[in-house]
DNA sequence: GTAAATTTGTGCTATAAAACATAGTTATAA
DNA sequence: TTATAACTATGTTTTATAGCACAAATTTAC
């Protein structure tokens, strides 16, 4: 595995969404000071509560964003794809790590330093107005989430979150497959039910035509009636 | 009502908490093509799906930042104070507004032209660095309330949403009564419930004695057991 | 290849909270 | 000052969903 790890390896510049605002220098200190990490399925990358080291970047593989709320339930607050960011919320409030990211599936990690993060954002305007814009769309739907999560009965929820994913990581070649395979945990922990309640509702939405199941693959069979779903319930 | 208007007017140096890292040829620049408006209780100031036009800040008065749900639901997402800011965020993403900021009382704002506060962003790092540290602060706070209305029980919830008040506003001189009077309504809003439900567990919190009501007015009697109800219901 | 553990699936029960109904009370306007 | 509207209060009913129990299926470990 050691060894996969440097073929399927994408390159710095592919994977870091900022490259080309970067200067020369910045880009040279970089590539010198960048690590890589490897993590395995279902391992924590980042604990809540733990004071924040790197600003990482997933180059590969598939990480949940999540809070420990009461009882010890677990709220998934996002869920990243290759290209995008984590990490860099706490070091820019300089405040301890409020969520916790782990690794859904094999996932390989590049990090910056927290204290050469802050100095590229202190140094470099362009590269600090492109995480401001990060920041800004991530609250938006943070708000939207909040809203969805409180005020949607659970068909809702979950047809809400089923959307979501979609619309994060897209369908498989046969235009209905969604292109991530979840555990039905992690399905209610994303739209805030029980697993018992979400491997019931997925049970209804498939008696109903909207998806087809087959493990943990989900199929979908009516998108507008999804949606809709989504809307009214 | 006008003529007073120019009487208790914050100066903008002390409004601004971003006066100190301006350059004096921004602060001239903003003092001049700053303006400044007059709200009574009550009315709209920005409203969700509308365009950006102003970076906002908050002279005088309390305002509510709120977003529109499911079945006509609102959802109070944050309650902002003077001296805060409100619509950068829909400016910097550039997408239409994600909320919708109200008055609760008769409230004065600042505003500065969005083209100019883009502007600013991208020419003093400073600045943009201060407002990326604002909305890494916003976001944990908004992906904290996701939590809590979520997983808390309608009492957790109320408590909670007290606390918040409390630590925003902070206390009359008695020590005791929050520093703020909002309606049920409101209240219910922000907590995620029902009006009724809204009043009934207030009634209870006094029954019980963790607070006293007078009208509008809450005035904390036991805040180690609110903080208790907070967390654990 | 078998045992153990985890995940998935389904029915039942208890309960929290919304929805509804109705009345009293306090502001607001004419 | 009275009429009207808005807000506050409380009891009852209904419903959504958490919690529990248990079984089947699948994955993981030895």
């Amino acid at each position: 595995m050691d060894n996969n790890e440097n073929i399927d390896l994408i390159p710095v510049e592919d994977v870091l969404t900022f490259w080309d605002i970067l200067t020369p220098d910045e880009r040279n200190f970089i590539k010198n000071t960048l690590s890589v990490q490897h993590f395995k399925k279902n391992e924590v990358i980042q604990r809540e509560g733990d004071k924040p080291t790197h600003l990482m970047i997933l180059a590969s593989g598939n990480v949940k964003v999540s809070k420990m709320g009461t009882n010890n339930r677990i709220q998934i607050v996002r869920i990243l794809k290759p290209g995008e960011h984590f990490g860099f919320r706490a070091i820019i409030a300089n405040e301890p790590n409020s969520t916790t990211v782990t690794s859904f599936e094999e996932s390989m990690v590049y990090s910056i330093c927290a204290e050469h993060f802050i100095s590229i954002l202190k140094n470099n305007n362009a590269f600090c107005y492109r995480f401001l814009e990060e920041l800004a769309f991530d609250l938006a739907k943070s708000d939207a989430r909040t809203v969805n999560l409180t005020q949607k009965h659970i068909r809702g929820r979950l047809a809400g979150a089923l959307c979501a994913l979609i619309e994060n990581y897209g369908l498989e070649e046969d235009g209905a497959t969604i292109s991530i395979y979840l555990a039905r945990e992690d399905l209610a922990n994303l739209s805030n039910m029980t697993t018992s309640n979400a491997i019931r509702t997925l049970a209804i939405f498939a008696n109903e035509g909207i998806i087809a199941l087959d493990g943990r693959k989900i199929k979908i069979i009516d998108m507008e009636k999804l949606q809709r779903t989504s809307k009214y319930g």
